[in-house]
DNA sequence: ATGAAAGCGCTAACAG
DNA sequence: CTGTTAGCGCTTTCAT
């Protein structure tokens, strides 16, 4: 292997002038400068950089903890969060959780084992607190998932105002027996969005039905089974807010099948605005989430932070947008 | 920070003590292993693992170079790559390319800078002169890009020979004008793909028609806008290779719009048999892959690779299956 | 079974 | 503008 060494030695110039080179520092001949940079050349040497990273103590890698990368929303927001983290200069190591606590804490460990410079959050099962600790004084700031704000800084959608929102649309239109779905009900997401779905209810002094919140459901074939179930029966459910596109786009497919109308029979509101909503009939009412706002502010605090800039706490908070199409 | 040296100190051992307790090694005696836990216990001593990578001149990261994680395919492979890698051990770096050359070189440099073990490649621009020339020495596998294996060892689909099973299918059904869409025509798997197609038109001596030959198409909103642009005009095409579930569903949109009955007047058939092809009417007939199988495969080699067991070269191909369902 | 010592490749005071 | 020097934290011979 060929080190900065033996560029000094072959250039006549010492080990210091190499990597005074290698890293652009001013004041340097431009003769001694052309040297190196011939013998660099002529050596093919390329530098380590584990040893770069040894001595300054950075790996320039950012880990992001994700519970399942293949997801609609999450292979989204990480493709966001990765590309922006490379722009400025950071490798992203993906980890994904598959909902274990278990490898979720083994990825604290490595950033306790200085593996990685910090982690970015989307989603967790751990509180807030067995996360402040786990991290220790290390940097890890969430994204996507509605944290407090007090242990680390967070970026979030409003997930509570919008859910509140949706329901409201739904309750006004007449509905009264409305149903929920979440993919995992015990992230903090999922309980704001349950939030504004009881406040909607609660402010119209109406009573949601427990019976019809629905957990872990999240993919197309979830949907179409608890339509299958709703369906059959002929429960006296109106509408649902699906929680997902995909959940949305299978309820609509299961209620073809059983002859359900939609919007007619049964509204179904959509999450993340996913161009699946676009290909159903009907096409997917929706809640557009912030995706691209929200990382890229994110990683831009994140970088910041790293190469020791002074940031302010933050808790940063994105608006989502419901857009009304068909299936409502 | 607590050091190994700090560990020796205080627990009246030498620092070699203390790595052997670190790494396991046998013959240390139950006394000086005990003090030296304790101490790390009540230190909270963690190991900096750069230190070590630098020593040992390995990362412990493997690269996973991608198109685009915002890609029902992609996003599935690199998930299952992704854990594969974690349970044997490595982190993994996503890149993703966005279809651009020099961030697909530019990975590569990272790769002979030593900041990766190795690069498992999913897709790629480049050929396969150019990417052994960038790798050098180092490490790279490609995973489902159909390369010769005569540069690095390759795990891909058999794209020529199911889409040539999946042309036929339909030229039995005596449809005789056939389109075919590629999301990026210039790489190897969608080049087998396109000899599939048209060595099937081949064996039955039937040409097919160049302009029904659609580059660039992969989502939803391309397969309506696609659909658009072919029903409109009434075109006389009566069936499409879509490529992927997404397009064929946007197919499938586009089709109800303009009153065009599938499979009627017109057939589809997707790729990936991706979970949408299952909420669309009619649903979609697809191509199944073997996502699973090939990345098990791949990154048992790629590991054994790492760790120093000789391996053979290997060029594995995976057989995909039709799926038969409305859409045709 | 254990310790001393060397060294991985690089950067950054410091002195000139 | 350049060279000397020390040292980052760890592993691994080589003795003992």
């Amino acid at each position: 292997m060929v080190t900065i060494y033996d560029i000094a030695r072959l250039s006549g110039v010492s080990k210091s002038t190499v990597s005074r080179v290698l890293n652009n520092h001013p004041y340097i001949s431009t003769e001694n400068r052309m040297k190196v940079e011939k013998v660099i050349e002529e050596l093919n040497y390329v530098p380590n950089s584990i040893a770069k990273q040894f001595r300054q103590k950075q790996t320039k890698c950012i880990g992001i903890l994700v519970p399942d990368l293949n997801h609609p929303y999450f292979s989204q927001l990480v493709s966001s969060i990765s590309s922006e983290c490379n722009r400025k200069g950071f490798k992203t190591v993906v980890h994904q959780t598959f909902s274990s606590k278990k490898l979720e804490r083994e990825v604290y460990t490595q950033l306790r084992n200085k593996e990685l410079d910090g982690i970015i959050l989307t989603s967790s099962l751990l509180s807030e607190e067995e996360i402040a600790e786990c991290t220790q004084k290390n940097l890890l700031v969430a994204c996507n998932e509605d944290f407090s704000g007090n242990y680390f800084d967070v970026f979030c959608l409003n997930e509570e105002n919008v859910t509140f929102e949706a329901t409201t649309y739904l309750l006004n239109k007449g509905l009264t027996k409305i149903g929920f779905c979440s993919d995992n009900i015990d992230t903090p997401s999922q309980q704001a969005r349950l939030r504004g779905f009881i406040l909607a209810h609660d402010k119209k002094g109406l009573n949601h039905t427990k019976d019809y919140i629905f957990n872990q459901i999240s993919t197309v074939e979830n949907g179409i089974t608890l339509g299958l179930r709703l369906f059959k029966n002929r429960l006296e459910i109106e509408g649902i807010i699906a929680g997902s596109d995909f959940v949305a786009a299978g309820l609509i497919k299961s209620a073809e099948i059983h002859d359900i109308k939609i919007p007619q029979d049964f509204s179904v509101i959509g999450f993340d605005n996913h161009p699946i909503s676009l290909a159903t009939t009907p096409q997917v009412s929706t809640i557009c989430n912030r995706i691209k706002d929200m990382s890229n502010d994110l990683v831009d605090h994140m970088a910041n932070k790293i190469n020791g800039k002074k940031q302010i706490p933050v808790k940063k908070i994105y608006n989502g947008k419901i857009i009304i199409r068909e299936s409502n």
